[in-house]
DNA sequence: CTGTTAGCGCGTTCAG
DNA sequence: CTGAACGCGCTAACAG
């Protein structure tokens, strides 16, 4: 029933005007410090709240933060929005959680209605479908940051993965221990991280003097299914691979079944490494190898470049693209090639 | 640059007052069929779009609902975010992603900070310590639904796991395939899941006629390690359990790596049953039997109780309590025991 | 240092 | 059916 408490309640009782009331609110040093004490006080007694709605229309900022990505099933995702939620709360922010499914029509959608809820900034894993969207609020004052993924269309601030060194990384690490077949399970060829992953196997392999061959190579949607069919695909080769680098932890686990199917056990018959490492990894049987695509990094930088731009004097739009370092864990999922 | 098109730039445009354009566009038909259409056609050319701050401060409505949850590690949670998120948008709402890390305090700042915002409902899973703040929010107008746990101080809306069934449930399971032995981890007693949890197991045995032996539970956090060093106590008794119930995913994957260390295999060596279902278990091997505590139906449930309550003529405050079935899924980590 | 005045953009009376 | 005027709660000019 509790009638809400204004800050014309709060001036009255103090017998004030209600613009004192706010600047000794605000805390500004713009009133004495006795009234200001005072206010605080009466304010605290009445529990006056400030409406953050009719604040925003005047200031034009509702400490708003749009947070869009694709799916929480993604451990990229789901620590991108833990972090990013943390991290802006600590400025006194709140995160506005949208999931787009990876679709651009729910993209846009989310969007306008960010806008329209006239969100401070926006932090994205982009589609690639709807950069001018994204852009034109970025050029109309809320600084949009892009992560995960980059849209190709438009110029915009960026966190990504180190993909391509990732990727040579872990390829190499299966070459220095003697492995020359290597199947590769990665993402579509239509998205970033899907060419950057692909492009560091590659350049090791060419690098190790090995011939690239595209049938060890399975692109799909970042889907257990996707990790199935390319296990299978490549298990019935005649001359098959002696390790399986997953370039995301969602496909791993349709290797890990795929393995299972045909009692190929893990790293005696085979060695499997994963780019992108979650929990249930590390505590598996056996522990998979994995490369730290960095996704804690990632967050952490795309939030501390979305409020940097939030500061009251900051560069309007500085479309830099920043890079986060892969990191291969090694544990128990690959072994030295058999002679 | 884009200079935000207001309802006065379409009513000037149009030619009539910003209050005709209000009804136009609101399209209850409260003007004639021929303005109403000029002015939706001159409001998209103009590219209008309602300030959603303004028409909430006259409406007292944001059409933004707090989403408040202890992590989005925790598949219950994830599948919670996901689902609400979903149908919230699919009524026109958007939701507010909160993490409180199951601290009160953080709790407490975020509650006020919903409240603030003036969202106009909220799920929350409820550490159990800001009953009165709920409470309070919830009789003011705000309608809180509770989901998973239940703050037990106070009578809210309440949507549940039918912790106790499934618990029964699946150590019944176990015992019907000849397991006398089963050890259990689960969550701290200070929380309902916990302790209905336990009774469920208790119950089970009892009906069995098995005597319940407290040494074979081990009660922590919903954590890995709690699994760890839950699994090392009851393997180092003389008479080790034939089976284990692992009350929840994130211990279950400690209890693998307990397994692991001492090279007790699953399912020959001994049975793993988990509640709580994640992808990984279905596809991991030996894919691991568990209880399904119907994280999507609960969330899909709560959505719809406080989509119900928030419908322009709802009961003001029902504090009902559903619980959505448990339902078991037999996969490769339970077998009958050895004789 | 404080009070008065004027909007922010919208929905909603109350007259015509 | 339409227009004029008012106010949601707050901050920011401009005076005093």
């Amino acid at each position: 029933m509790q009638t809400t408490v204004t800050l014309r309640d709060v001036a009255r009782a103090a017998k004030v005007s209600v613009s004192t009331a706010s600047r000794a609110l605000a805390g500004g040093g713009l009133t004495s410090k006795s009234t200001e004490a005072r206010l605080q006080r009466i304010a605290a007694e009445l529990g006056y709240r400030p409406n953050t709605l009719a604040r925003g229309l005047k200031t034009r900022s509702t400490r708003l933060v749009g947070l869009v990505v694709h799916n929480l099933t993604n451990a990229s995702f789901r620590v991108l929005a833990e972090v990013v939620q943390r991290r802006l709360r600590a400025e006194g922010y709140q995160a506005l959680l949208c999931i787009t499914a990876d679709d651009p029509e729910q993209e846009a959608e989310t969007i306008e209605t960010l806008a329209d809820q006239r969100v401070d900034g926006l932090i994205i894993c982009p589609t690639g479908h709807n950069g001018a969207l994204l852009a034109s609020l970025d050029a109309s004052g809320t600084p949009v940051t892009c992560v995960v993924r980059r849209d190709e269309t438009v110029e915009l601030e960026t966190v990504l993965a180190a993909d391509p060194e990732g990727a040579y990384a872990g390829t190499r690490h299966l070459l220095e221990l003697g492995h020359r077949r290597i199947g590769l399970i990665v993402g579509r060829q239509e998205t970033t991280s899907g060419r950057e992953r692909l492009s560091g196997y590659r350049r090791a392999l060419e690098e190790a003097g090995i011939a690239f061959d595209p049938t060890l190579v399975h692109a799909g949607r970042y889907e257990p299914e996707t990790g199935l069919a390319g296990c299978r695909q490549l298990l019935d080769r005649d001359d098959r691979p002696t390790a399986l680098f997953a370039a995301n932890h969602e496909s791993a686990l349709g290797v890990l079944r795929g393995l299972a199917e045909r009692n190929i056990a893990l790293p005696d018959d085979i060695s499997l490494l994963c780019y992108e490492d979650v929990p249930g990894f590390a505590w598996q049987r056996p522990a998979i190898s994995v490369v730290d695509s960095g996704a804690n990094a990632m967050a952490e930088l795309a939030a501390d470049r979305l409020l940097q731009r939030l500061r009251p004097n900051a560069a309007p739009s500085a479309a830099g693209e920043y890079r986060i370092g892969a990191r291969l864990i090694q544990r128990q999922s690959v072994r030295p090639v058999a002679h």
